[in-house]
DNA sequence: ATATAATTGATAAAATATTGACAAACCGCC
DNA sequence: GGCGGTTTGTCAATATTTTATCAATTATAT
């Protein structure tokens, strides 16, 4: 049933949506759905459903469709959401607080332990539950708990040297806000980037060439 | 020398991309960069700076490379960063104020002229010398200054509604937080969706699945 | 002034991603 | 229990994107 292959970075990329819209289907009390029915509903073509779901395994059944419940929990588990990683914030911030406050990171599969700011008179204030600590307590707060995860809501020009830090100390993922490049140095550390500016360059381009 | 002719989203997706690079060499006082060099800084294949570059014209010189401080200015006005496109932040929450104070909205060819949300609770806070508006004044405010964006930082069951108002009242483009799925419904609109969570999944998927 | 090295822009080739088509399997109705 | 209609999983075809190659052009050193 399953093929544990290499999968696209394009499929990949469908999956956490697919697992929002099976999300909503459920909460709305759906049972079934066809690759057609989900692929008007979402905007793709049904082909490429079938196709993206049958990269892990043949979830559907003909004549019948995706059971929803089984596939959302499926996929949940291919993406980890059913996972605690322990994780940290780096970068309290205006959008690190926010961050912090706004994800739900308990249902995608993380587990916020630990929020850092290098800006002394920030300690000790609260956060979504936890105190922001100074960042000379990072080593420390690693050693002893072991975070898989750090978000890096920090200026660009802190982030290679927390990079580098944060490797040492063992952490393997990386969601990155900053402008800062990860490249390849690093081979063991996986990095997610979020480049709000560029997101917004992206709409101003569109908006100038709309016809 | 310009070709206006159609470019795949893959290049125009790259495009901020180079120019946050081109920046950060220029603000270095760095004149010229082949696309050798370029590659290498930013981790992609000289073949495809190039042909990307080539999409909009010749700014290189054989023998030379490119003009760093021409080239910025290129992809400057290709994005439109010059602009001043009349924005408007719907949703002053967490995520929303946090968006309105980090980003550099002028830089980037927009010009933040007001902030809505239901909470009427809310109603006269200042935002980035802005006051936040009940979003019952939506109307007359978007009758009296024409904005052209709106960004849409809201809980995802009232986005609907609100896209929905915002395209009568003659908004172009809409930069979404939301994870309502704006679909082709409104041909004349440009949409730049930013899925946090999706972003997130992606993250947990290549932590559990890298070597 | 000329030769050499560097580098682009363009084209061709290769790799990757998406879509179409259809046999096989299954549902559900009669 | 069989039959018509539905829908998957897979394979082949098409479309798109990326990479490699190279002639033409220019900079730079001597």
């Amino acid at each position: 049933m399953k093929k544990a292959n290499y999968i696209s970075l394009p499929v990949i990329k469908r999956l956490p949506r697919y697992y929002r819209f099976l999300e909503g289907l459920r909460k709305n009390g759906i049972e079934k759905i066809s690759s057609n029915e989900l692929s008007r509903r979402m905007g793709l073509t049904a082909s490429q459903i079938r196709q993206d779901l049958n990269c892990f395994g043949g979830f559907g059944q003909q004549g019948y469709g995706y059971n929803i419940e089984q596939l959302y929990t499926e996929i949940g588990k291919i993406l980890g959401v059913d996972k605690n990683v322990p994780t940290i914030l780096i970068g309290a911030g205006n959008l690190g607080r926010a961050i912090a406050t706004h994800m739900e990171f308990s249902e995608r599969g993380f587990d916020l332990i630990g929020v850092f700011d290098k800006n002394e008179a920030l300690a000790g204030q609260m956060i979504k539950g936890l105190p922001i600590r100074h960042i000379s307590g990072l080593y420390n707060f690693c050693r002893d708990n072991s975070p898989a995860v750090a978000v890096l809501c920090i200026p660009e020009e802190n982030a290679k040297e927390i990079v580098e830090q944060l490797v040492k100390l063992n952490v393997k993922g990386i969601w990155n806000f900053t402008h800062y490049n990860i490249l390849g140095d690093f081979p063991s550390l996986s990095v997610e980037n979020v480049h709000l500016s560029d997101s917004l360059m992206t709409l101003s381009y569109q908006l100038n060439n709309s016809k």
